[in-house]
DNA sequence: CCGCAGTTTGACAACAGTTCTCGGCTAGCT
DNA sequence: AGCTAGCCGAGAACTGTTGTCAAACTGCGG
């Protein structure tokens, strides 16, 4: 296992309480829901933790159409992007190594290094059409 | 022209001052070049004409990675994306069929409607490299 | 087993960006 | 000119997030 490190309870917690979850969480969501639960943890720590599990590449995150960043605990640790539902949240796993290939060679072919990319589709599932 | 009308003053300069620009502005910037300029428009109003465009189509937007948006008037109307540089802003518009058609795809296989994506790619374009 | 150094925590304050509020002002119509 | 609907601007309020800092916890050497 190279999972990385993961040593305090709280942080131990906030990562199960994110497995526990199917979809994407905003970080207060998850800290009120670790209330109710009755795993009090302080607000600050649970975004501190979200943001060293996000560059651990521990799990999955995404920034909404207002702003606000969501997370969720990703089984594939492979890179890929989301399809997710504007009314309810579900959300898709996809691959699609034809846009990694596209991404690469349009930021190659300007000169671009480094090129990461943020790539998600909304729309609405086939529940809430 | 399906232009909008665009009535008042403040509106016009910051349309104006908006299209000066080359690069993406955050609105609280737009505001503050404005300042400078003499032209003496209240933030709100700022913020206020950049969403009205926006929903009106007449300007672009994207969402930076911490969550603020950008707007730049944008002279191809037509949908297209950013390949930005992290460093120094500039902005590249690019086009993707390919793209298009991929998310179009990936929506409907899984009866997703109504797909509307956010694409943008970032790097370090080749004088900050 | 005890104490120390370095981390981590959590309550709360501070922030940044954005939106709301509301009195005053304008523009356009009659 | 008078009226009305909508726009403006200053600042307050809000939201999500990050910083602060003392207290608590951790592992380790003695």
């Amino acid at each position: 296992m190279t999972t990385a490190v993961r040593r305090t309870r709280q942080q131990l917690a906030i990562l199960e309480a994110l497995t526990a979850r199917e979809d994407f969480v905003a970080a207060q969501e998850l800290h009120a829901a670790m209330g109710r639960d009755g795993h009090k943890v302080g607000l600050a720590t649970v975004y501190r933790a979200l943001q060293t599990f996000d560059e651990a590449g521990e799990v999955d995150s995404i920034l909404t159409e207002s702003g606000e960043s969501l997370y969720r605990a990703c089984r594939t640790p492979q890179h890929h992007h989301h399809l997710l539902c504007r009314e309810c949240g579900t959300a898709v796993e996809i691959d699609g190594p034809e846009v990694e290939q596209w991404t690469e060679t349009i930021a190659r072919e300007h000169g671009f290094t480094e090129p990461k990319h943020t790539i998600e589709i909304y729309g609405r599932c086939s529940d809430c059409s």
